[in-house]
DNA sequence: GCTGGCACTCGCGCGCACAGAGTGCCAGGA
DNA sequence: TCCTGGCACTCTGTGCGCGCGAGTGCCAGC
């Protein structure tokens, strides 16, 4: 178990290295903190540091800097969040507040959250299986072709071309519209397969057939749709990153553009509360020297998706994480007001 | 005027310095290619070019580099659009012919233009304003509250919310579907403000407000919805740009991420054929060293929006020409069959 | 008008030495 | 037992000088 002392010491190095983006030797680190030591002191403190892998120097006779396992025990251990301060928040809501449709939430979400974190920004579109259905419309575009729109309780709208095994009257398609929603309407859409289970049944011989497949569709559409869509900014501050630039920001913005990667990412991380993954714990190797903290964010009490940010491990793990949770808790209350 | 033999030596220039990426001498320059003459005559001819602001040096007694007007030349002149083989146009089909709406094909040709081309590509997804409407779906959400769904030829679907002045009873709601949807289907968004107009005076008094208040929300999505989104893709490829990194770099990215710089940058662009601007010929500061190849792509004769790449200025005009002007093509015949 | 030759200019890479920062270790003191 | 000051050592980064090589401009000759 380290002394309280090393933990202000591993504390200290780290947030010198995220100033400075400088290995911190010992003496620099007793002119900055008053840690009531001298510098020799320090470095057999940073010995010991070393030793259990919290640090690392990039060649010998370098200062140090924190290892993945020492930003880890910072941020778990050594550093809180950082709220946002009255301004930050108010600034937060009246820009969030001017957003006119989900498309636009999200935009100016990821607008927002790139700004006040100077990282990338990934927001996650509400994810589809969590909401409940408002409303699913059928237009028959041609006799055998009809056309199914599902609106969601956030917004969402998905839409998909249904073929019909034979044509379908319009009487037929009021009628499949009407108990459609009459069953699902503000339900679940977990729930929606079991209340759609027997609807054929209703239907004459010559219209079950067409009344599956358009079911089927439904329901494809409402699971298999965990196409879940995201968006994703602030890619400029990845110049921001450090010296060996083409190496590390490649592969990082060749994660950015898989959208499986990220969806992934997201995904990963706990449902409640803030994750923040840093560097190998990372599973894809692109993002091995970034590090992701994510929150999940929801219009009730429930998360509906993820949002996060994508930054170099030698980030502000505080007003990161602040930054982060307030953004969350906004676009919640933007989504249930609306 | 330049001689016939200088426009040669300048378009061995421009191909080997887009191919080595290093200034260009005049001893080099007769090695790689058979022109006829001895490195002192191209030195001449270099001198010449050079005084005519055609390259320039980066330094003194260092290879030559062509300039944009270099460039200019010798894309309008010296060098035409290199054809796809077989094979290739036979895989931009087969990977287009896998999409399933309208999103995938964006997606799809946004990837596939990156791949072909190695840079930067931007895909307007078709315009709302050139393209013709298909429905307009009604649904009653609440009783003074109605959501208007527009699906257009592309496939395209925009849904806005509408707060009525007044309830709006299931019946007047049918009977504006039917006749909204008489008379505007199948015509150009361009044609429906003359065809909507008189339309309130077929209803009642109580429901002219209403009828109204949905048109003019119907009107304001097919015009000031000119809002035209894109897709880029392909970011990846700017870490090939070069040596002075972060500097190029971040601008271009700035540019990417800001929507508006580049639907203007696109809409800049002739209507008709490719479009190639060169470093300073962009308005946009932060793209000064970077070209930009569009050309629009229609499902019809017509354009109904843009596509293209951006990418170094020292970049493969022929090849790139080619590619962009084979997928326009491509993604034009996908969308017509849709 | 083209060519070969020649002197000249620079940028680049290399070796070297030096300063500065940081370390590890040790002996002495609280 | 733990902290401290001192000391020798090890690196990296930087500035300087030098030589090489690629490339140029110019000129006289064919």
């Amino acid at each position: 178990m380290l002394s309280e002392r090393r933990l202000q010491v591993l504390r200290a190095i780290v947030q010198d290295y995220v100033g400075t983006e400088e290995p911190v030797g010992s003496k620099a680190l007793t002119e900055r903190h008053s840690l009531g030591v001298s510098p020799a002191t320090v470095r057999n403190d940073m010995a010991a540091l070393e030793d259990e892998g919290y640090i690392a120097q990039p060649h010998t006779s370098a200062g140090r800097i924190p290892t993945d396992k020492g930003y880890r025990l910072f941020v778990d251990k050594l550093a809180g969040v950082k709220p946002m301060t009255g301004p930050e928040r108010k600034a937060i809501q009246n820009f969030l507040d001017g957003a006119v449709d989900l498309d636009d939430v999200v935009g100016r979400t990821v607008r927002l959250l790139a700004q006040l974190t100077r990282q990338v920004a990934v927001v996650q579109y509400p994810s589809l299986t969590r909401s409940t259905v408002r409303h699913v419309e059928l237009l028959s575009l041609a006799p055998a072709r009809v056309m199914l729109v599902l609106i969601t309780d956030t917004g969402r709208v998905e839409q998909r071309m249904v073929d019909c095994p034979a044509p379908f009257g319009e009487s037929s398609l009021a009628d499949l519209r009407a108990r459609l929603n009459s069953r699902i309407a503000g339900r679940r859409f977990a729930d929606v397969p079991q209340l759609v289970q027997d609807l054929p049944e209703a239907f004459e011989n010559e219209d079950r057939g067409t009344v599956a497949t358009v079911l089927s569709t439904l329901l494809e559409t409402l699971v298999e749709e965990t196409e879940e869509r995201l968006m994703i900014g602030g890619t400029a501050n990845l110049t921001r990153f450090g010296h060996d630039f083409p190496l590390t920001i490649r592969p990082i913005l060749e994660a950015l553009e898989e959208q499986v990667v990220l969806l992934k990412l997201l995904g990963e991380a706990g449902d409640s509360g803030m994750t923040v993954r840093i560097g190998h714990e990372n599973a894809y190797e692109g993002l091995n020297s970034t590090s992701v903290v994510s929150v999940g964010y929801g219009s009730g009490g429930e998360a509906v998706a993820k949002l996060g940010v994508v930054g170099p491990t030698r980030m502000d793990y505080p007003g990161t994480m602040g930054a982060v949770r307030a953004v969350a808790r906004y676009v919640g209350q933007i989504l249930a007001e609306s």
